[in-house]
DNA sequence: TTAGGGTTAG
């Protein structure tokens, strides 16, 4: 392709560089061009013009005019280019347009297809300008660079950014047109317009230039910059603005290729950054930007931003339309702000732009009572029609639910679904105002979901049955939450009933659904029921929480049914749903609570020769069950097995085993364990204190027990209420009662409640002291 | 709308 191109001279060159074009449609363009390229033609003769346009425009328009037949021999281009610059519609521009080909001698050159051209792209009629591309081509048009460049800029405004690449490709293929910078720019532009990544074909035709010998511009340049920008690479996108800041052509629009690129990325600070970069070199965003920017900023959840930037548009004098107030009011709702968003709309009032259907359904649930929310309803009910009603309606549910009015929600949909029926003798407005709408899904999505939420389940059903009633679908939302709310509460077999509806009306249950009801089952135990229910989940693809299954396991432990929790894991596996390993922990957990400590580290070696990999809690479950068992040095084995394993043993672990130790009167041993926490770092807690200092007070050993009580404080580990419990029966038991009854009275000052044997203790040692005679 | 659960002291 670059072969078809001449080399130009260098000056050739420099005069395309020093007149750049202009970034807008000009008519300016189109009529330089044609005043060059025709100057040979007799000047257009004004009254030929007008009385063509004239004709055409009449209305009706009869072809057949006979003045028609006598205008004809006299059409020339330019006067057929002024007669469709002066039409205004595109219909009957293209009625012109068609008729003049069809009159002995005369051929729409460049210029006219262009003035036709521009009324399609402004019309945005596609498919007529596609087909004209091709007419050019096929009728062997010729075309100057600039008639060129303006062709391809109609193509690239109404987005048809592939015609333009291959109408530039034709053109210069069958030598219609030998392209010059400006008609590559044109093209550029056209390619940075399009929606797909195009980095390879504008690096392609950037190739093709300077295979060409062109020169880049600006307007080679901001395209780029565009399309990189587009496509979100960074490091080719700052390597063009580099280039273009380096040659000063960086402009208000260049900049605002960045500032939207920036907010896009979700760098929002650097977009306002560079705004206000922008604002120090006198270079103003234009209207489109702004609104672009604030709709991406709002976006992006800043609001404030949005805001700022908005007050900036307002003190450049450029005007505030309704979209900005509702993107923002939306915003601020969205956020909580609902005041500002209130200010807001009292603003947009003030300025007299009406707040449409949109913006008060956004405003709607920020009023804080019912009546102000029923009050914007009724107000503005004469001026909408019934879509935009149900939007506000449905705003005006969202908003009295979500402030606890869920009894007047339930009343006014009562009223829309008596929808069109006799109002007459209603006292109350709304309802009447109400009636006018017919209620759909999501209108009783809004109250069901509220209802549930106050706990009125009944409610709730009822108002299920009622829509099916009256012909309305629910959808899976809906059952999800009714099945799920009635799953909390235990009642099952009404679950079950809404799950078979709902399957039978069609709708497909979501794994949520099969878990609502999964959980139910897990919560009361019940295995048969929970594994069928598993079945029919493997069916439909859906895997059962492994909360709930952990829970099941949990449960059953704790009745101690270890054996039955861990055939519900087996046969979880059987299914093909394998637990991990906190329910595994959760069953070797229950095997330790019943002493069975020894299928507890078989269980625990089990599932390590099945791949799994046990954490610390899972260690810390066998050490406690080790250290219960008096197999303390069992336990600590198993703490060096963890280091070795690389796991950062826990606080808890070595808790374990300073309470396994001082129960089996290891006291020093347990010193042991703390001074190794102290070398490793971890910081011993309350519970590490407190079990230390019970063990010393067991030994005897009360002046120690004292030393570490003292040692905690200052360590900054406030004692808490055990704590407390165990010094005071600790020193009670060591034959200290006084020393104990100034702690029980510390303890009450810092309003900690001792239990009762704590005062039994006490009171305990203070009789042993005493010595009194057996009676 | 939806997960992540299991281990320690008197």
């Amino acid at each position: 392709m670059a072969l078809l191109l001449p080399r130009i001279s260098k000056t050739h060159r420099n005069l395309w560089k020093s007149t750049p074009p202009p970034i807008i449609f000009s008519k300016q363009l189109t009529g330089t061009a044609c005043s060059n390229h025709y100057a040979s033609d007799t000047d257009t003769d004004p009254s030929l013009v007008s009385a063509l346009i004239s004709i055409f425009t009449k209305r009706p328009f009869s072809p057949d005019d006979p003045e028609l037949k006598t205008l004809a021999p006299r059409l020339t281009t330019k006067a057929v280019e002024s007669v469709l610059n002066g039409i205004r519609s595109w219909k009957t521009a293209h009625v012109f347009f068609t008729w003049a080909p069809n009159q002995c001698g005369y051929t729409h050159n460049c210029y006219t297809y262009n003035a036709m051209a521009s009324h399609l792209s402004r019309a945005r009629q596609n498919a007529p300008l596609r087909a004209m591309a091709m007419e050019v081509v096929s009728s062997n048009c010729s075309l100057t660079p600039g008639a060129l460049g303006f062709f391809l800029r109609c193509l690239a405004s109404v987005d048809l950014v592939q015609e333009a690449n291959f109408f530039f490709d034709q053109v210069t293929a069958k030598g219609l047109c030998v392209p010059n910078s400006y008609s590559y720019n044109c093209l550029l532009e056209a390619i940075s317009k399009s929606k797909s990544n195009s980095i390879e074909l504008l690096e392609m035709r950037l190739q093709e230039m300077r295979d060409s010998g062109w020169e880049f511009s600006k307007h080679t340049l901001t395209p780029a910059l565009q399309v990189y920008c587009n496509a979100g690479k960074f490091e080719k996108a700052l390597n063009v603005f580099n280039e273009m800041y380096e040659r000063g052509w960086v402009d208000a629009h260049v900049m605002s290729i960045l500032v939207v690129s920036f907010s896009k990325w979700g760098e929002v600070d650097k977009a306002f950054d560079l705004i206000e970069r922008m604002e120090d070199h006198k270079l103003g965003l234009n209207e489109k930007t702004f609104h672009v920017l604030i709709h991406g900023f709002v976006r992006q959840s800043r609001v404030d931003k949005a805001l700022q930037l908005f007050d900036k548009m307002r003190k450049s004098g450029f005007a505030l339309d309704i979209s900005l107030y509702d993107v923002l009011i939306g915003g601020l709702c969205k956020n909580k702000e609902l005041e500002k968003a209130l200010s807001m709309y009292s603003e947009m009032k003030a300025l007299g732009i009406h707040a449409d259907a949109g913006i008060l359904a956004k405003l709607i649930p920020s009023f804080s009572d019912e009546v102000e929310m029923i009050r914007v309803l009724e107000e503005v009910q004469g001026d909408l029609d019934e879509e935009d009603m149900l939007l506000l309606c449905t705003s005006v549910l969202n908003g009295l639910t979500n402030n606890g009015s869920i009894d007047k929600a339930y009343q006014l949909l009562q009223a829309m679904m008596q929808y069109e029926s006799d109002s007459e003798g209603e006292v109350d407005k709304i309802l009447v105002v109400m009636k006018r709408v017919r209620p759909v899904t999501t209108n009783f999505k809004i109250v069901i979901d509220g209802l549930l939420r106050f706990g009125k389940f009944d409610m709730a059903l009822s108002l299920y049955k009622d829509m099916i009633q009256i012909g309305c679908k629910p959808n899976v939302s809906i059952y999800n939450n009714l099945i799920d709310a009635l799953c909390n509460s235990d009642r099952l077999d009404e679950s079950y009933k809404l799950l078979r509806e709902m399957e039978q009306s069609g709708l497909e249950p979501t794994h949520f659904t099969h878990n609502s009801i999964f959980g139910c089952l897990c919560r009361r135990q019940d295995v048969v029921a929970a594994l069928n229910l598993v079945k029919e989940m493997r069916a439909c693809g859906h895997e059962p929480w492994i909360k709930y299954s952990t829970l099941l396991v949990k449960q059953l432990c704790k009745h101690e049914k270890v054996v039955e929790a861990c055939n519900f894991l087996d046969n979880m596996v059987h299914e093909g749903f394998l637990p991990n390993i906190v329910a595994y922990s959760t069953a070797i957990n229950g095997l330790v609570k019943i002493q069975e400590v020894d299928r507890a580290v078989q269980l625990f070696q089990d599932i390590c020769a099945q791949g799994y990999c046990p954490d610390v809690v899972s260690h810390n479950i066998l050490i406690s069950g080790l250290c219960k068992a008096k197999r303390v040095s069992e336990a600590e084995s198993l703490l060096d097995e963890m280091v070795m394993k690389g796991l950062v043993p826990s606080v808890v672990t070595y808790n374990l085993l300073i309470d396994g130790w001082c129960k089996t009167s290891h006291v020093d041993k347990a010193i042991l364990c703390l001074s190794r926490m102290f070398g490793e770092d971890r910081e011993p807690n309350v519970i590490t204190y407190t079990t230390l200092i019970d063990g010393l007070f067991n030994a005897g050993r009360v002046d120690d027990a004292l030393v570490l009580w003292n040692n905690m404080g200052r360590k900054g580990c406030a004692p808490n209420r055990i704590a407390y419990m165990a010094l005071i029966t600790g020193l009670c038991k060591c034959g200290r009662p006084d020393e104990a009854l100034v702690y029980l009275r510390e303890m009450e000052e810092k309003e900690m409640k001792p239990e009762i044997f704590v005062y039994a203790a006490v009171v305990s040692a203070r009789l042993s002291e005493l010595n009194l005679p057996r009676q």
